[in-house]
DNA sequence: CCTCTTTAATTCGAGGCTCGAAAAAAATAG
DNA sequence: CTATTTTTTTCGAGCCTCGAATTAAAGAGG
């Protein structure tokens, strides 16, 4: 709701069916009563809706899985969102590894598919023919009752922008302004959206746990490379220009150790787990590191710094105190929100966390009172996997299932 | 518009009554076709709004000061907003000076008082009464025909809370949490807004040039203090709780300079005035700071660091140094926005430019292409004056004089 | 087995809103 | 003094939400 926009009388049933399908969505079965119940709106106003969502073939009555029986008056007749209305696929981009999914309107999974593609050779061509092969062998297998495919969300483990559905930079490939979002929508003629993978963990995790990631909090991806999903004021910062959020590439020393962006001193240089092997490894810290770190060797570099105290500890010790300066940075510009640690490096948190707390908190001040809302995921896959999954199916609740007049509406020529 | 509000009927007059008194507000004189021309609506929606506006005194025909006169059909008729329909009232606390001022609707100044306060020795109610005696003096003494005060704006240098317009913290006195906010609603029975001075500076900056300073930008105060004021997605950012984007309290030397915060390492320990006076005085960096230096001190600093290569240009050097680890910082969060330097830190922006830009710029990377945009403003007062202004009058526009049913509208009740 | 009670959902009219088309208003041109 | 031109208002159609009344569909009880 901006300044300079105009608003229209049907403006208001758009806001009101996106309600409606926004409560459908995360309570599963509703009766109308209870949308009432849950929206506020009135029961005339929830019976016009609904009835035209059902007209649609958006939402549908669920006569058998019924809600409470058992009760004296007219019972209640549970909603859902028809699962056939639509097909949405999600796509993850990562070190050598292409993951595809198809889900249908509801969020059931329909099919998935994993491919290894040596991304480090692979130019954007060899990318994208690869995503599109996946995705119709998907959609070729799937069941004939599916819906029509209508989004497609990709996570890529890189500098997105997400306006414009390409990626900048990525540390997995050589080309960089791949423009998957042209590519895929020319395909399959749908909208698709492209944002990093820490934008889609912070979809997930205020999907997953609502209570605590609510208006704004942070999810930071600690592994390969590290970076950032921001939630602000209850909706995803995807920055101003590009994704932005680049919290890995913050300033921690100046002139300090390289990273793989080509610039120094960036929090990655110290936090990632390439960093890790480097300084573990002997090498200078000026020197280029690896650009693949498999999981067994990490984990053997943690366990080391587990059992002594040697040169594996101090690594971990300088992470935290890299991961810690960006904190205390972030908690100044935007407050001390809640924050996820996800990823290969929240599984070593009990190695980073003294550090990370000393820096932080600095020396009193104003602001030290409060204590860190730090919690840990270790796993991001599928946390991305859902987050993708949401973009898309939050796409369709409030920009192509919300417009007010049903004519136009693409389930009407979909199927 | 978020996810969870409902829509109904009367928020379309709202919110398109919204947008005629911000057309009239940025333009000044407009017929009704301008308007229809401006925002997009149709002359017969814009004939019922200014209809309505004009029976409830917000907006009144300017008979006078016609548009364009020889033309051939019927004669355009001026709208403009009615001066007498409000005041508002803005204070700027600073150290050692209180300053406030009424404008009236249309943000013509009506009067205006500086006072000369002890900040430093001031308890909070020391603090709140002598605001209260100059806005009494103000408004006893301000013409018959004024209209009704209507809304408070506070800048002030510390760390506030917006939400509760309260002032958490602040370096020129020695209370905390002092609630403007509660005494002064209280006492005048107006919504009051307190926020950082920052804050007002970025309101102000996007009133003046909106070209330039469009949807996101930062505006930072290089004074006593360091501060910012971060515009996102067109609106003002407050901050999760506190109102934040404390761009000085950023973390620039792990373990560094003292700060007056009493925490070490902030970018503010090393970019602030006192943190020049502190080194090129001699003192050492974890030795606590002067609290207030005098302009002619600080200038004379810098001309000494313009006509010899000696401790005061190192000095300098260091705070650009800061500044820039903290704008490459941001840039990294929020990308590369517009950013203004405010405050006399902006007039020694020849001596800090150097190192500014080559700490932001790093050594190449996949964000470094696009070059510094930023803009110098030596002088914060005016700007934090029409901040405040801005922001009580937007208050009226958007807040109070919008809501659809003019049957409750303060108006009726005042004067 | 039939009626009463209770709860759910729909229908209908009132009162908003915006908009397009037509009408009214107020000037200049000739 | 009339025709033309441009601005502004008026009026009806078609949205929207909501409250009240109505209809629908069960269980409870004699």
């Amino acid at each position: 709701m901006f300044l300079d926009e105009i608003a229209r009388p049907d403006d208001v049933r758009r806001q009101n069916r996106r309600l409606v399908l926004a409560t459908l969505r995360r309570h599963g079965l509703l009766s109308r009563t209870d949308i009432v119940a849950q929206t506020g709106l009135s029961p005339s106003t929830v019976s016009a809706i609904t009835t035209a969502l059902i007209a649609e073939g958006i939402i549908a009555e669920s006569r058998d899985g019924d809600i409470i029986a058992n009760r004296r008056g007219r019972p209640q007749v549970a909603l859902t969102l028809s699962p056939a209305v639509a097909t949405v696929a999600t796509v993850e981009l990562a070190l050598n590894l292409v993951h595809a999914v198809l889900f249908d309107y509801k969020g059931q999974m329909i099919a998935e598919e994993f491919h290894r593609v040596s991304t480090l050779d692979a130019k954007s061509d060899d990318l994208i023919r690869s995503i599109c092969l996946m995705l119709d062998n998907l959609l070729e297998s799937r069941p004939p009752n599916a819906g029509r495919l209508m989004h497609i969300s990709m996570g890529v483990q890189g500098v997105t922008d997400a306006a414009r559905a390409t990626m900048l930079w990525s540390p997995i490939t050589p080309d960089s302004n791949i423009s998957f979002g042209d590519a895929l929508s020319k395909r399959y003629g749908v909208a698709v959206a492209v944002a990093n993978d820490c934008n889609m963990i912070a979809e997930a995790l205020r999907w997953i746990d609502p209570e605590h990631y609510a208006e704004d909090f942070a999810a930071i991806l600690l592994s390969h490379g590290i970076g950032m999903g921001l939630y602000l004021k209850g909706k995803p910062f995807l920055g101003a220009h590009s994704s932005a959020a680049e919290f890995g590439h913050m300033l921690h020393v100046p002139n300090g150790a390289l990273c793989r962006c080509g610039r120094h001193g960036c929090i990655e240089a110290y936090a990632s787990d390439y960093a890790i092997l480097r300084r573990t490894s002997g090498q200078d810290e000026k020197d280029q590191p690896a650009q693949d770190v498999d999981a067994a060797t990490y984990n053997e570099i943690a366990n080391r710094a587990r059992t002594r105290d040697g040169e594996e500890r101090a690594a971990f010790r300088k992470a935290g105190q890299a991961i810690g300066s960006g904190l205390r940075s972030l908690y100044s510009l935007i407050d001390p929100i809640p924050v996820a640690l996800v990823g290969s490096g929240a599984a070593v948190f009990d190695l980073i966390e003294d550090e990370l707390r000393d820096v932080v908190s600095g020396t009193s001040g104003w602001g030290a009172a409060q204590e860190l809302n730090i919690r840990c995921y270790p796993d991001e896959h599928p946390l991305i996997l859902q987050g993708c999954m949401m973009t898309s199916l939050l796409h369709l609740d409030t920009q192509v299932f919300a417009p007010g007049d049903a004519s136009d509406t693409p389930i009407k020529r979909a199927i």
